[in-house]
DNA sequence: ATGCCGGGTGGAACCCGA
């Protein structure tokens, strides 16, 4: 079973190159983030179309997340639980199977960027929702079954995460605390599966669209899928896929995508 | 470069992203 994330930034514009995208690396279930449509706006059919199932929490203008599975879905559910009044789209979780065994919980998130940190809201509101995923994934841990948390995560973990480390030392999505909160969740058990395969430098999620980020290469990871022990332990193989990244039209952020042991 | 590009919306010298 094939398990992927992408920020499409846009699944309207990105249409194309997402139905491309499916067609060539042939996910079984994909995050999709920055949707930046409302439900009833998001192109279902296209998805449907191809062989998806599609369970969508958008919001207008901003954000938003979906889920594409070639497996029905066994639930469905949105928003991170503590929300309270926010009411920014960035968190979905679905559960499918396969009729015989072989359950499989998704989670897909979009974290917010948290920039600028001096800001009196936004960096808060950063720390304080992962505060809230790393409370829910504790939960969900406790459940015991194969867990993969995947979205675009705006924590560059390590110097080696970044061409230049040096540009984001005081950016929201390298700060100490930032890192030290991604570091946090992770240490409840989790495997981040990019870092499982491979301790290489150099292996970007992202390309700015200014400055030539793309031509120089300088880009970092944020994109993340991070696996429960009882799927870490399935885990065969992960990719991610940069030649997206040159296609006409890109997103700025590319598919990331893990193999894990079980039929699909 | 506290916005260089590229989304969104609405018709903005606007908002947002990383």
């Amino acid at each position: 079973m094939r398990i992927a994330t992408w920020n499409v930034n846009s699944v309207r514009l990105r249409l194309d190159n997402t139905l491309a995208w499916l067609a060539e690396r042939q996910p079984d279930v994909v995050c999709l983030q920055e949707i930046k449509c409302q439900d009833d706006q998001f192109p279902r059919e296209a998805f449907e179309a191809a062989g998806y199932n599609v369970a969508v929490h958008g919001q207008k203008s901003y954000n938003g997340v979906a889920v594409l599975s070639r497996l029905p879905f066994d639930e469905v559910t949105t928003g991170l639980p503590g929300d309270g009044d926010d009411v920014q789209s960035r968190f979905i979780e679905v559960v499918v199977s396969r009729p015989g065994g072989g359950v499989v919980r998704v989670c897909g998130i979009y974290l917010p960027n948290g920039n600028p940190p001096d800001d009196p809201t936004k960096y808060p509101y950063k720390l304080a929702w992962m505060a809230r995923l790393k409370a829910h994934i504790a939960a969900r841990l406790e459940l015991e079954e194969p867990l993969i948390v995947a979205g675009d995560y705006n924590v560059i973990p390590e110097p080696e995460d970044a061409a230049h480390p040096e540009m984001w030392v005081r950016d929201a999505l390298f700060l100490p605390r930032t890192r030290a909160a991604f570091r946090a969740i992770e240490n409840l058990g989790l495997t981040d599966a990019v870092r499982a395969s491979s301790d290489a430098a150099g292996l970007y999620t992202f390309w700015d669209y200014q400055a030539g980020a793309w031509q120089k290469n300088n880009g970092i990871r944020i994109d993340h899928l991070l696996l429960s022990p009882q799927a870490a332990d399935l885990l065969k193989g992960v990719g991610i896929d940069k030649h997206v990244r040159s296609w006409e039209k890109p997103s700025d952020h590319v598919p990331v995508w893990a193999d894990l042991d079980i039929a699909a």
